[in-house]
RNA sequence: GGAGAGGUGGCAGAGUGGUCGAAUGCACCGGAUUCGAAAUCCGGCAUACGGGUCUCCCGUAUCGGGGGUUCGAAUCCCCCCCUCUCCGCCA
């Protein structure tokens, strides 16, 4: 969420920036409602100042055993006004909350401008892709050639958009994400997190995936919903809370199953694992100081590229344009893994400085020494996302026997394992 | 899931219809005292929103959340959430 007083200090200003990453702006319905609220608004606080201290001088009256009727006469008159503006001003409440929480963040001013991924930029590529010496399969091939993937069983136990995972592969996949887990704790300060998977709305709120994108979500029975991503929980934690200054910034990982519905994404990507109703990963999460967090993002992105180095798999940055970037974020960078199945880079991770997009949303703020409460900045970015870092290490370790070669890092996760064949 | 108890400021804890944004204690900050410290004394110490003559003043709201009764609600009524104790169930 956006802070109300920009819009009323320069509302063309803010409509042109929420322009530039395709938001337009009903600016003529925002002065209305601003408008209409503050008469209202200053009318009913005036209307309530004369009620309390008219009741004031009727308890002052009655405590002397006086007659309080004339007086009572005179607030009850009141009534039925400050009645009507109190129910006009929460409706106008309302609908100023209602239109805010559905206004994305403002990019910040060194995001490329552009409509879609198409005007994404190329910040730099790490890593060569390897030249085969026989046709690459991509991961469903060789996953289904090794008897290790299976997409019909999962299909029957849920539907399609699961995959089953055996043996072996089951174990790397896991061994992933240990990997990642001990990366990030040892080597990059953070702590790990063991988070709820299922959430209350005021959780995907405060994050931004509420209210406008609940069709993206598995919502349960009992009100409460899966969990997109770890973001969700871990961010929350600082939800309403007033966090001492010393204490930031704050680094925190958690590794969780993630559901997306994936309404509206039909024909995209239907096969294999790339796009899944279930996946794991590996998140990272950072509460700092408001003008530490350009710097937190460049440094949280590192730590997630530190992963596809260790495991040996060539990507490139990506800094997204304004018009592709998420809701909350102001400013992100992908990570795209290489996948010579597909021969093209595939989004493995994703980097955001939300500002204090959330932290407002959420009222997570932070104190220094006797200061006021001010809200803190939070990050967050996938370290990485488990299916398709497989995806990635199946296909670039693939051998042309169909076997594929266990990246040296991830073989003390496996017991020494070097090959991934069938079992 | 059942029965009971309870949710008040950073913490502890009073307050059961009126001058209560809320006693008192602890913690914290400033000052006095002291060579310095402890102790003691004095003062300060919530958040959000709105308005203004905008480093300050005024107003409004907030005692788990929402609704209601009333001129007036922390206090009474209803619904919900959470915590604790006991029982049941259970990895």
């Amino acid at each position: 969420m956006l802070d109300i007083q920009l819009f009323r200090k320069d509302l063309p200003a803010v409509a042109s920036r929420l322009a530039s990453r395709g938001f337009q702006l009903d600016t003529a319905r925002f002065e209305t409602l601003e408008a209409e609220r503050k008469a209202i608004q200053t009318r009913t606080q005036e209307l309530q100042s004369r009620r309390n201290s008219l009741s004031k001088q009727i308890g002052v009256a009655k405590g002397k055993g006086e007659d309080a009727s004339a007086l009572m006469a005179e607030v009850g008159g009141l009534g039925d006004e400050l009645k009507a503006m109190e129910t006009r001003l929460d409706g106008i409440q309302a609908e100023l909350q209602e239109l805010l929480a559905a206004i994305p963040n403002l990019p910040q001013p060194d995001v490329p401008l552009g409509d879609d991924a198409a005007a994404n930029v190329e910040l730099r590529r790490v890593g060569t892709p390897r030249q085969f010496d026989f046709t690459p399969k991509d991961h469903v091939d060789l996953g289904e050639g090794l008897d290790l993937l299976d997409f019909a069983t999962a299909a029957k136990i849920a539907s399609s958009r699961f995959v089953l995972m055996r043996g072996p592969l089951a174990r790397l996949h896991r061994a992933l994400t240990q990997f990642m887990l001990d990366v990030h704790t040892q080597e990059h300060g953070y702590e790990e997190v063991y988070v709820p998977y299922i959430v209350n709305a005021d959780s995907l709120r405060g994050t931004g995936q509420l209210p406008k994108f609940e069709a993206d979500l598995f919502k349960l029975t009992n009100d409460m919903y899966l969990i997109p991503t770890a973001e969700v929980p871990v961010t929350n934690i600082v939800r309403d809370e007033i966090i001492p200054a010393e204490n930031l910034p704050i680094r925190l990982v958690a590794h969780t199953p993630c559901f997306r519905s994936e309404a509206g994404s039909y024909g995209r990507d239907t096969r294999g694992m790339i796009r899944q109703h279930q996946f794991d990963k590996v998140e990272l999460v950072q509460f700092v100081r408001p003008e530490e967090s350009n710097a937190a993002l460049e440094e949280l992105t590192g730590h997630a590229e530190t992963i596809l180095q260790k495991l040996g798999l060539p990507y490139r940055v990506m800094l997204l344009c304004t018009g592709d970037m998420g809701f909350s974020s102001s400013k992100t960078y992908d990570l795209e893994v290489w996948l010579p199945g597909q021969n093209t880079y595939r989004e493995i991770s994703s980097c955001s400085n939300f500002e204090a997009f959330q932290a407002r949303r959420m009222q997570a703020r932070f104190r220094a020494d006797q200061g006021r409460p001010e809200l803190l900045h939070t990050l967050n970015g996938s370290g990485l996302a488990v299916g398709r870092t497989l995806v990635a290490v199946l296909e670039n370790y693939q051998n042309a026997d169909g076997s594929v070669t266990i990246p040296e890092v991830l073989r003390p996760y496996l017991g020494g394992m070097e090959r991934l064949s069938a079992v």
